[in-house]
RNA sequence: CGCGGGAUAGAGCAGUUGGCAGCUCGCCAGGCCCAUAACCUGGAGGUCGUCGGUUCGAGUCCGACUCCCGCAA
């Protein structure tokens, strides 16, 4: 064990995909110390409408860097190329890729993956979704060393923010994914320095989340209106929330839990209007509609959606 | 060439078989009331996305283009 600080440059490789995991590869590359030799993406897919083929974010900045992309569809053919690239180090952000054991097993500091929850709550792809929809007071981001099944790995540092009533996946997908660029140089120079004792998590307080489909986004307005509010606001701006209305399509965008006070005889999932506001009927409470989007057209508020569909008052969402 | 909707007043929308450009909200001026996200009266605000075609006449029919959006990924 030694006592002086290593600053040997450390080789690393880079895993992301989404806008998430910028932050982090921009501080990587920001930082003498640390050498990025490869980026690994996804393939880019069809995406959009038209169907175009389109780059990840983080192919993107890979390339304004100069930074060898590579995008195999399988890492087990990789292993190879890995070695030969013989990283000190490989940092995992939101890749959406599980990677095999001897890659596990190449670098020497191991490969270090920042997580969007605080472990073991929420293992899995909907860490940054499942909070918010559970009404949870706090969430962040989990730095670990990654191990053989999914998001179990010891802890490195947790780093922790405050959820209150108004936070929505927006807010919280861009302070975690800002927060991780900046904790994330300290934690490694820790790390590899050797200044760190991991901790191992308690596998009886873990929780796993699903990929999340399209269809969790549909609005069951016999819940409660705290429990629709939530939904909303974790799966905001993606993958959103909708309903229905005569068979079109309308994405609620923002909402907010209407006061106690308000006790009409109103049917579940019926429009009415409350105070000026576009407000439903829930299962319990109800439920101000702030903004919503309808098929063809652009997100509006709620007031202006009125001046053109009156109609809808009195009608019931499904 | 993945499927589909749309562009009309500041905002949201309607506009039938081509025939004077409309509605709700907002805005401006005035009025009313103890009072209101209330009501009354008056007013301003449009080259109907762009270009071309058909027609006596096009928001409306035909063709091309630009931009926006839903699905799907």
């Amino acid at each position: 064990m030694s006592k002086v600080t290593n600053n040997k440059i450390i080789n690393v490789v880079f895993m992301g995909t989404p806008e998430f995991a910028i932050p982090g590869l921009k501080a990587l590359i920001a930082n003498s110390r640390y050498n990025v030799k490869a980026v690994y993406t996804k393939v880019d897919k069809p995406r959009g409408r038209g169907k175009k083929l389109s780059a990840s974010p983080v192919k993107i900045l890979a390339q304004e860097h100069n930074i060898p992309v590579y995008q195999p569809n399988s890492l087990k053919t990789e292993i190879h190329n890995i070695a030969k690239i013989n990283p000190d180090l490989i940092v995992v952000i939101a890749y959406g890729k599980i990677l095999p054991r001897e890659i596990l097993e190449l670098p020497r500091y191991a490969c270090i993956n920042v997580h969007g929850s605080l472990l073991p709550l929420y293992r899995g792809s909907a860490c940054l979704n499942a909070p918010i929809i559970n009404g949870d007071k706090k969430t962040g981001i989990s730095i670990m060393k990654i191990n053989e099944s999914m998001d179990t790995g010891p802890i490195l540092k947790q780093f922790e923010i405050e959820l209150n009533s108004n936070s929505n996946l927006e807010y919280v997908h861009n302070t975690l994914s800002k927060l991780s660029g900046q904790v994330l140089i300290p934690t490694l120079n820790d790390w590899i320095d050797g200044k760190l004792e991991i901790m191992y998590q308690d596998n009886d307080k873990a929780s796993y989340v699903k990929m999340l489909k399209k269809e969790d986004g549909k609005i069951d307005w016999q819940k409660k209106a705290i429990t629709i509010d939530r939904l909303i606001r974790g799966l905001n701006p993606w993958p959103g929330t909708f309903t229905h209305i005569n068979n079109k399509l309308i994405k609620i965008i923002t909402a907010q839990v209407a006061p106690n006070s308000i006790n009409k005889n109103h049917k579940v999932g019926e429009v009415f209007l409350e105070s000026g506001h576009l407000t439903v009927k829930c299962g319990q409470g109800n439920l101000f509609i702030l903004k919503l989007q309808i098929e063809g057209g652009k997100i509006m508020s709620s007031s202006d959606f009125i001046s053109g569909h009156s109609d809808i008052i009195g009608q019931i969402l499904k």
